[in-house]
RNA sequence: GUCCCCGUCGUCUAGCCCGGCCCAGGACAUCAGGUUUUCAUCCUGAAGACAGGGGUUCAAAUCCCCUCGGGGACACCA
């Protein structure tokens, strides 16, 4: 029986959740969920000057609000708690000695200066810049005068003289020669461990099976690698997903504008657009059907489907899919995604009429955040007829007699319903012996103001006869006026 | 500079592993028509790509080589 799948996702908290972070998460949480394994979350937090804890809980939140769960980690604890580097380290120290004890491991007593200094001289020797090793067999009065000097020591491991070669998922097998990588940290002077020791710890300790990151640590692999042979652990197996770039094809950065998950949220995305539009960045749905639910992409998604290209996050694109998605919500659900979004004035006699003001603007909206421009367009009490609008059923030999007939027609309505206006309508037609855009212009135009906009006859029955009457009768106002 | 990854319509991609069904299919965006007695929706259509060059082969987007282009790594950042 082949092992439960394990997967993670391990930010860093030095910023908030961004696209690229969201999609790696994504792809891990997929994986776990499609196999029936675990998603686990961890912090990655050794960066002690740029970690702050308003970025993990950020980043929390946003993988709360795109519906990732997962079943190890911050809050929800788990078997290998804590779940967080800083509180680790412990851990690291005791493998950092078991290293120690094998010899593999030495104490480097190099400044930053002294190190960049160093890698300036091997560019300018066209050399590539790495780490000569020159700590690597310091004698006892060396490190004496060092620590004299009052240095402080990061601890190195001694990598081995020989090509490693990475089973990649995606990549397939890559090989990379000997004599590539210089001796790497695996403790920093301040007692945190470095970045490819820590992930090695944690991922063995934590039992994770599968490794889905950004191609960026591709080239990492190899120290990895390694660490795991000299610890004598099993390594995961690792698949290395495509990048996702700017729109200019760079690498995603602040300056690329909209890349926080949260910034998404704020204009009025909804969480599983977001979640079809990034499931599609480096993978593909075996039917090419492109809209999907997330319960359709769990039971999608595998890993022989993603590709090994690079990509760009496409904004129209996302829109797309969120309107598509924000079509398929029942009106109860839309209507309580649209809270946060309602604008301050909308009336009480509106708020309990919500489902149905959706349902006029559904095909309308492309942003949760477009309903409340909507809204004030259509149900304001400002009501102000557009000039143009009016010229229109000016022109129109039967414009005002149109709206006189039709307020007739409603007026005489009891129940304010889609039936017996749609029969007002009908009956106006008659009437007036009028069909098509001249008939339909000049009523738009007396309940909306507006020449154009959402069905205006469903429009109606949400904004009430008495609001519909007074609109009608403004108009013939102004049309008189002229 | 060295090493690694990648290169199909403007964008996301299918096809590539196992060459022929691909003078390359879909989606978004764009443009043009049409349906809907109004509007929105929707439908139909158009335009649009195998980075370049060599090979191998009866046959190459698919295999091999080179070039070019992009990205990444070479950090006491992850």
């Amino acid at each position: 029986m082949t092992k439960k799948v394990r997967t993670r996702f391990a930010p860093s908290p030095t910023g908030n959740l961004h696209v690229g972070g969201a999609r790696t998460a994504l792809f891990n949480w997929l994986y776990a969920k499609n196999t029936g394994g675990e998603f686990i979350l961890r912090i990655e937090d050794t960066d002690f000057d740029r970690s702050a804890e308003r970025f993990t809980n950020q980043i929390l939140s946003a993988l709360s609000w795109l519906s990732m769960d997962w079943d190890e980690g911050p809050e929800v604890g788990g078997p290998h708690a804590p779940y967080q580097q800083s509180q680790r380290l412990e851990r690291y120290q005791e493998v950092v000695e078991s290293l120690m004890d094998k010899g593999v491991v030495y104490p480097c007593y190099c400044t930053d200066e002294e190190l960049q200094a160093e890698r300036e001289r091997q560019k300018s020797r066209r050399e590539p810049p790495r780490y000569s090793g020159r700590c690597r067999n310091l004698d006892n009065a060396e490190i004496k005068k060092f620590e004299e000097q009052g240095r402080s020591f990061a601890y190195r491991y001694q990598i081995p003289d020989k090509p490693a070669t990475v089973e990649d998922v995606a990549k397939g097998t890559v090989n990379f020669p000997p004599d590539q990588v210089g001796d790497f940290i695996v403790v920093k002077s301040n007692g945190y461990p470095a970045y490819n020791f820590a992930v090695v710890v944690d991922d063995h300790d934590m039992e994770i099976t599968d490794v889905l990151r950004g191609d960026d640590h591709l080239s990492n692999t190899p120290r990895q690698l390694y660490l795991y042979e000299e610890l004598g652990w099993e390594p995961p197996r690792w698949c290395h997903l495509p990048m996702i770039l700017g729109d200019d094809g760079e690498r995603l950065s602040k300056r690329h504008g909209a890349t926080d998950v949260e910034s998404y949220r704020e204009q009025g995305f909804l969480p599983e657009a977001i979640i079809n539009a990034l499931v599609l960045l480096g993978w593909s749905t075996p039917d090419g059907v492109e809209v999907k639910k997330i319960g359709e992409l769990i039971n999608d998604f595998t890993l022989s489907r993603i590709n090994r290209s690079a990509s760009r996050f496409d904004y129209d694109k996302v829109k797309y899919f969120n309107s598509q998605h924000l079509r398929s919500l029942p009106a109860e659900e839309l209507a309580s995604r649209l809270q946060p979004f309602l604008p301050e004035e909308m009336l009480s006699e509106d708020l309990d009429n919500l489902e149905q003001i959706i349902e006029v603007f559904r095909e309308q909206l492309v942003l949760l955040s477009d309903f409340s421009e909507l809204y004030r367009e259509y149900f304001s009490n400002q009501f102000s007829p557009q000039k143009s609008a009016l010229e229109l059923v000016n022109n129109n030999p039967q414009g005002a007699k149109i709206i006189r007939e039709f307020l007739t027609n409603l007026e005489g309505i009891d129940d304010f319903n889609l039936t017996n206006i749609t029969e007002a309508i009908k009956n106006t037609a008659q009437q007036v012996d009028q069909k098509g855009a001249k008939l339909y212009k000049p009523m738009r135009v007396a309940v909306t103001g507006q020449l154009e906009g959402p069905e205006f006859h469903t429009l109606m029955v949400p904004l009430g006869k008495k609001r519909c009457l007074d609109r009608i009768q403004t108009v013939l106002q102004e049309l008189e006026d002229d």
